[in-house]
DNA sequence: TCTGGGGTCCTAGGACCC
DNA sequence: TCTGGGGTCCTAGGACCC
């Protein structure tokens, strides 16, 4: 049997947990530049206000109804979340983290299956005030809907297990296919044009014609749905396979200067993450484009892979290549929205190449020198203390966060202060 | 006026090789 | 009129996830 944890409303709740008079009380958390919302607490939800809405078109509905508005604080949630992964190590023989708030969990030969379930989440819940919910079945899919049914029907008391053929049969009667674990916008239109609507139907599907029609990830979902593991949980933590930085900008920018500083901004932020992930680069992927939603005006998109010499992980050397891939790409005349640099190709530091023209790797060692004294630093007084000259004194592309709650768990001088009467 | 960011996997088709 | 076959590798694009 596998489990699925997952936390309630998670960046919502990481909130609350520092403002315990948020409980209750209607809340978003909103992405990046403040732009849509991406978490919603259950008042919200019930506003009918769905995931993703741009902010401007739901704002006076949040005024009417008072709701507290943050801007989103990845580096307090990613630490919760990290908080909640070790409570679930101690907890289960095996683990997989699958995203920021999410776990299978591996229940195979555990006897009392429900009642260690609860105390999972009962431990989350006293450690971090953290609401969580579980789905327990024979597969990655079915635990999936288990976990569905635990979040949307109260009677489960946030623990769901589906365990007898003829229990999932019934469930899956009334589960609609659009809410299955791999099926989105797309295939869920074409397999209701072709009658299927329930998970059910989608079950009793030949698993070779769903091949034929659906590549081998619609048959693997039949498969999954009859209880038979296709999917299997992977506790090892996998490699990355790329690593990316793209931002829209606070404002659309026209000029190059800005938009290089951008650029050359994220390159920086790219670089941090490839040193902390202990790995080098030898192919980045540059691209800027125009906002998709102003149909009025002129758009624009490219992008352009740039092959380095030598694999990379220094600010100064992915600054000049990135700006490099810019100057290709920029035309003048747009207003440029969003830029983005993916990292391809990474390479494990334990496993680099050494060009012909520095045999020993000695023209990057005052380069990574720089690079770790700008870490240190950084991470003393905090991200952007100090930073390359290219990344510009304008920071007029920033990105707006306006309502950001301080990072309580990170940053020494941000801790919360409690005072006793 | 204002519409996110960061990932994964799969396939088809082209380039290339022998 | 006839113009090989089989294999690998790479990339772009599509679809999905949270």
């Amino acid at each position: 049997m596998i489990g699925l944890i997952d936390a309630n409303n998670f960046y919502v709740s990481c909130e609350r947990l520092f403002r315990p008079d948020l409980q209750a009380k209607p809340v978003v958390v909103l992405s990046n530049n403040d732009g849509c919302v991406i978490s919603r607490s259950n008042e919200i939800k019930a506003l009918g206000i769905p995931m993703a809405a741009p902010l401007f078109q739901v704002q006076d509905l949040l005024d009417q109804h008072q709701a507290s508005v943050f801007s989103s604080n990845f580096a307090l949630y990613a630490d919760l979340s990290a908080r909640v992964m070790s409570i679930l190590e101690a907890l289960a023989p095996r683990v997989e983290v699958y995203s920021i708030d999410e776990a299978f969990l591996d229940f195979s030969g555990i006897q009392d299956i429900s009642k260690t379930a609860q105390h999972i989440r009962e431990q989350i819940a006293a450690c971090l005030c953290i609401p969580t919910c579980i789905g327990i079945a024979p597969t990655k899919t079915l635990a999936k809907v288990a976990n569905h049914l635990a979040k949307k029907n109260p009677r489960y008391k946030g623990v769901c297990i589906l365990e007898k053929a003829s229990d999932i049969e019934a469930v899956l009667e009334t589960f609609p296919i659009e809410d299955i674990w791999g099926i989105g916008r797309r295939i869920a239109a074409r397999l209701k044009a072709l009658g299927i609507t329930t998970a059910e139907e989608l079950k009793q599907m030949d698993p070779r014609w769903m091949r034929q029609t659906f590549t081998v990830v619609g048959e693997r979902l039949v498969y999954e749905l009859n209880g038979i593991s296709c999917l299997h949980l992977e506790p090892e933590i996998q490699a990355l396979h790329s690593i990316q930085v793209s931002r829209s900008f606070s404002t659309p920018l026209t000029q190059f200067d800005a938009v290089r500083e951008a650029v050359a901004s994220y390159a920086t932020r790219l670089a941090g993450k490839l040193r902390q992930h202990h790995l080098k680069t030898t192919t980045l992927v540059i691209s800027v484009c125009t906002n998709r939603f102003q149909v009025r005006n002129r758009r624009y998109y490219n992008s352009i892979l740039i092959n380095l010499p030598t694999a990379l992980n220094d600010d100064s050397r992915l600054i000049a290549a990135s700006i490099q891939g810019l100057e290709a790409i920029f035309k003048t005349g747009f207003a440029y929205h969003k830029a983005g640099i993916v990292a391809l190709e990474l390479i494990p530091l334990t496993a680099i190449q050494l060009t012909l023209f520095d045999p020993k790797g000695e023209g990057s060692a005052k380069a990574q020198q720089i690079s770790r004294a700008l870490d240190k630093i950084n991470q003393r007084y905090g991200r952007g203390t100090v930073h390359m000259a290219a990344c510009g004194p304008r920071l007029s592309w920033r990105d707006k966060k306006s309502r950001k709650s301080p990072s309580y768990t990170t940053s020494w001088r941000q801790l919360p202060k409690v005072f006793a009467k």
